[in-house]
DNA sequence: GATCCGTGGTA
DNA sequence: TTACCAAGGAT
């Protein structure tokens, strides 16, 4: 979870998890959709298909490896995160490199190559940090005493220097180019993509909604029928003939949501009908709009829900 | 190596 | 508002 991810929007979802799943086994023989469910709204979500995976693939080995290699081995868990779990969980004098350490390495040796391409330099740099006896002896203390350094004094915009412990051995202190580092490539602008998606309840309450592709983005997660996500605007005639059903559509908003490489518009029409068809819900599925919030819905369509529900309680 | 993959907080 | 960033991984 903690996987770009913050340790405050993790806490409730973390709590919330293992109490559904206590265990690796209950995690294994878990339903997909039910894991998925339970991740919706923290992003990422190959990683909530990944997890149920590696508690397959960790029950099915008769218990967890307490390797780097067989950690790394595992659905999810990259070169960090077999670090992490190696340091932390076993006891194993390896340096878990994630963007708090990368920066705290840059720092200590005023490591000026940009990133990504200066990341294996980095990582055998803070590999080497591991030299220290003391360092060694301790590895679960060392590994989250540097990201809590990395997060408190070494921040990325003002670090706080004068009271680092390391400021005296610090190169990218002494030459005063600590607060710049690391260094990065310049980014890609982000493009925009227009879509329309469409809320419709019936008398009793009920939303029509359906699952993604099991492929790409937001997959396997539940949305609202609609259109693609195109890099030009719909029109209203042209995405009235996406709607899934026929009805009085209005336009109810407009929702804005920034994804990490494309910036979505979306643009949300609302009808009551009195019941669904069979054939209305041909694609999808029926759930009533108070159960929404507990459905696997990504963030971006809760904004949307919420913006064709509101609509249609004041019209 | 470059691209894809979410969301919320903060300066 | 914009831009950056967070205990990254898979393809």
């Amino acid at each position: 979870m903690l996987q770009q991810t913050t340790v405050k929007a993790v806490g409730p979802y973390y709590l919330r998890f293992v109490e559904k799943f206590p265990t690796v086994q209950a995690l294994a023989r878990a339903e997909r959709d039910d894991v998925l469910a339970a991740w919706a709204g923290l992003g990422y979500y190959s990683r909530a298909r990944n997890l149920h995976a590696c508690a397959q693939a960790v029950v099915a080995l008769g218990g967890f490896p307490c390797t780097v290699e067989g950690l790394r081995a595992l659905p999810g868990i990259g070169a960090y995160t077999a670090a992490a779990v190696a340091a932390i969980a076993f006891g194993v004098p390896v340096v878990p490199v994630d963007g708090n350490v990368e920066r705290v390495t840059a720092r200590l040796y005023n490591v000026q190559e940009p990133l990504p391409a200066a990341r294996k330099k980095l990582a055998q740099l803070a590999d080497g940090l591991n030299g220290d006896a003391a360092a060694r002896q301790r590895p679960s203390d060392f590994a989250q005493a540097l990201f809590d350094l990395g997060s408190s004094l070494c921040s990325p915009r003002q670090p706080a220097c004068g009271l680092c412990p390391w400021q005296a051995v610090c190169a990218g202190h002494a030459q005063g180019t600590a607060a710049t580092l690391p260094r990065k490539a310049p980014k890609a602008e982000r493009p925009v993509r227009y879509g329309v998606h469409f809320m419709v309840m019936d008398g009793a309450g009920q939303v029509l909604l359906r699952k993604r592709p099991e492929t790409g983005l937001l997959a396997a997660m539940t949305e609202l029928p609609g259109t693609d996500w195109r890099t030009t605007p719909w029109t209203e005639a042209e995405a009235l003939t996406h709607a899934p059903v026929a009805a009085a559509w209005q336009k109810a908003g407009a929702v804005k949501h920034v994804f990490t490489h494309f910036t979505l518009n979306v643009v949300v029409y609302a009808a009551r009908v009195a019941q669904f068809s069979n054939q209305d819900v041909r694609d999808g599925f029926l759930l009533p709009v108070a159960r929404t919030k507990t459905a696997s819905l990504p963030s971006i369509m809760q904004k949307c829900m919420t913006t064709g529900y509101d609509f249609l309680h004041r019209a």
